[in-house]
DNA sequence: TCGACGGTTCGGTGACCGCCGAAGCGTCCC
DNA sequence: GGGACGCTTCGGCGGTCACCGAACCGTCGA
């Protein structure tokens, strides 16, 4: 098997519509049932079979056996970069064909970090602050950021230097925090109580502990 | 339609093994009539001009008209970005069906910046002499490192903090240094003649003046 | 032990899509 | 002007593949 026909196999894979729905549910990084799939790709559990049994025999998900259920999961990090980066190109909708969206549009996680408004915004204000700087090229936290980072409860790396890695966010077509930093925040965010996870979604829904935190720590405050 | 639809959509471009040898034949950044690519693709002219009004239409393509010639390029760098991004998760084949492959794995170009065995091998020198710092999150240029490039002629934006973009190389699974620093290098390899484009293919030839070249200044020898 | 449930396998059907050759359109050059 | 050339459009063919329902296997709980 040739490179470039690796490539097609699996940028095939992501290809069809209901793949391309059981790889997005994944993109939070939790670990599905495959009924649970099924419900999320909208076809039958006979025809998800076939398609879960295709992407893992590919390594792009990986399968954990419990009792009678099967937990799928995205088999590395490199997959949702890879997922991210297509969503990049393809681009958001046109605004006037938004529908229901609106709330993963506003927050949401991608793979470990956070993205969407909440995420651009929170990229804005460390960039603002001069916590962080940041190019399309790459990113890096700042002395003064080290410090804010560190009392704020997100170190990433203690004592290394702190990269981040920039992403391109598909609905806002600007740059969040990624990487190491971004999980880390992400994480500190969740255990601060200032975001939830919506059941069945990658959206967040940000609590009123978050509300005030944000607007107070980072200046954001999404519905101005 | 659909986010996730219009990811699918843009995968399933890539998912055809003809498309998918027409991008990559692209990807080292020049723009190529329809004929080369139809030669790229090993498909008839008719079925090249199909696929191609395809990936225009979609914008993952650009197309120039120049007289009777049509000149197809990609469509922005985040299309190349994303191309390595699935490459990376395709990963190699493996090493015993190597064909014919071997100049390509051996040094490339990968949209603007150098890839393969070469382009390792320089973001190893790079970061084992301290010049540079990279991790899989970022990179970013030091001091030392910002004056070395500025002799060896390669400064990527003068005066500006820079970054590099780290990129996983498919072939030899490890980072390689993109993003503008990494155009900056191989813009200047080629100017000093160490490397030189190949003839329908994304494979570079180091010439022996490179040979030296990466030698004294990089401690580079690709051949031990 | 016996249903209930999660998941897979199988067979059949239908649609989509990639492919080509032939014909048509515009451009260039002799 | 006429022929060569680059490219596109059209029609038809063939293969692939997504889909479902029904039957089957293994696990859990009553």
């Amino acid at each position: 098997m040739n490179d470039v026909a690796r490539m097609a196999r699996v940028a095939g894979l992501i290809g069809d519509p209901a793949r391309a729905n059981i790889l997005t549910a994944l993109l939070d990084g939790r670990a599905l049932t495959a009924k649970e799939l099924a419900f999320a790709a909208r076809v039958s559990p006979s025809t998800t079979s076939g398609h879960l049994a295709r992407l893992t025999d590919a390594d792009l998900l990986a399968v954990e056996k419990q009792g009678r259920h099967r937990y799928f999961r995205l088999a590395s990090p490199l997959v949702g970069q890879m997922l991210e980066a297509v969503m990049a190109v393809a681009g958001p909708a046109p605004k006037s064909i938004w529908r229901g969206s609106e709330a993963l549009r506003n927050a949401r996680t991608c793979y470990d970090h956070l993205a969407g408004r909440l995420g651009v915004a929170l990229a804005d204000s460390l960039t603002r602050s001069g916590h962080v700087a940041l190019s399309a090229d790459g990113g890096e936290v700042t002395d003064t950021g080290h410090a804010f980072l560190c009392e704020f409860g997100a170190e990433p790396a203690p004592g290394k230097r702190v990269f981040c890695r920039p992403c391109l966010d598909w609905s806002e077509r600007r740059p969040h925090i990624a990487g190491r930093l971004g999980a880390a925040l992400a994480a500190r965010c969740l255990e601060r109580g200032w975001i939830a996870r919506q059941r069945d979604s990658r959206a967040v829904t940000i609590t009123p502990a978050g509300s005030s935190g944000f607007s107070e720590t980072f200046g954001i405050d999404l519905n101005g």
